[in-house]
DNA sequence: CTTATTTTGAACCGATCCATCCAAAACTAT
DNA sequence: ATAGTTTTGGATGGATCGGTTCAAAATAAG
């Protein structure tokens, strides 16, 4: 009965998700997004009503597709607890050394946002926060559940470990952000590991 | 012989630091500047170059209100090795919790502008990588003599236990500005410690 | 007091910001 | 083919951006 789309409402989704990942809020204009996107203002703004929700959408789409996984690898019945955190660090590692557009890592997006926007924007704020505990939770449940079996050290809270973990993952995003090579933030995620272990 | 200043440029200087260092670099205008100053914009511009340089000086001012002070600690002789490292993760604890304008840390300056600046502006990046280098020397001193001395574990290099380390200030700091309390983030400090006991 | 020099505030600049509007084009359903 | 609806590109708007200019004000030196 009318026209229809031309395009991917996810794709152009995913294209301004990873503009915004690799510029910033503040950094990326609405030029920038219609680049990336290569569709017209009118379509981003009759689609996404503003740049404040698109990024809110990116920033729940970017939760989807990191947390998700990470949360299911944590829960992994196949693997050791350990392993699987082991594996999780891994993976962050990894992220960190592809899809280097400038030969330069462009980081995390939660990271990335909450330095960015988390103190002057509660509602971004209140989103990083929420994915934040759903990673705290899958992290501390794997952590408790390698306490019990004897193969993670029992000296602290499985949910302050849990804490300890969440903290060097965004270490390791900062430090790679900043420059360092994979032997380094590879020796980071070891050592991260070295904590954990009896 | 000429009309002299009436205001110091050191603090304007401190209070641009502050502004850049509370809402980064894009975030802040140059009106912003000058109510944070409280300079118009031509004395801004007169005696600061332009927006870029006056950031540019803003990090220097910060890298030297921060690092010198924990390169002293780190270097101090009066101090076991292993203790200068709990103290510099214990004031960057104490950092986190202090002078919060709105009731959330606003980070450090360094870390903010890693994540916003470094991929794309190389003379930063250039800047921040210099004092990360200083940070991790004298950081890996401090953790080779307490290796030397036995009370931290010789299972890795001082080198990489350095780069753990600084991953894990910046974890904190990351942290702190999510919105952690402060339990939190001391567990995430006694944590990093225990990694480094034998 | 005069002169020389600097600071300072306010007006102003072109560029870019986010967002809106509108008419033409495109397509479906009848 | 026609009618009805949505998409789309381009023009446009008001605000703000970083930065410049300039004349008036201020003050030290002579």
């Amino acid at each position: 009965m009318a026209r229809p789309r031309t395009f991917d409402e996810d794709r152009a989704l995913d294209a301004a998700m990873r503009a915004f990942w690799a510029n910033g809020y503040e950094a990326t204009s609405t030029q920038d997004l219609c680049v990336a996107t290569g569709l017209g203002r009118s379509s981003i703004y009759n689609t996404f009503s503003s740049k404040r929700d698109l990024f809110r959408r990116s920033l729940d789409r970017y939760n989807e597709l990191m947390t998700v996984p990470q949360v299911a690898l944590l829960e992994d019945p196949e693997l050791p607890p350990l392993e699987r955190v082991r594996m999780l660090l891994a993976r962050v590692v990894d992220g960190e050394f592809e899809n280097r557009p400038q030969g330069r890592s462009i980081g995390c997006l939660t990271v990335n946002t909450v330095v960015e926007l988390a103190g002057r924007d509660p509602e971004a704020a209140a989103v990083l926060e929420r994915d934040q505990q759903v990673r705290l939770a899958a992290l501390g449940a794997a952590i408790g559940a390698g306490q019990r079996a004897g193969e993670i050290a029992g000296r602290r809270e499985a949910g302050e470990l849990a804490r300890f973990v969440n903290a060097v993952i965004a270490g390791i995003r900062v430090a790679a952000k900043g420059g360092a090579d994979r032997a380094a933030v590879e020796a980071i995620a070891a050592t991260a590991v070295d904590a954990l272990t009896p």
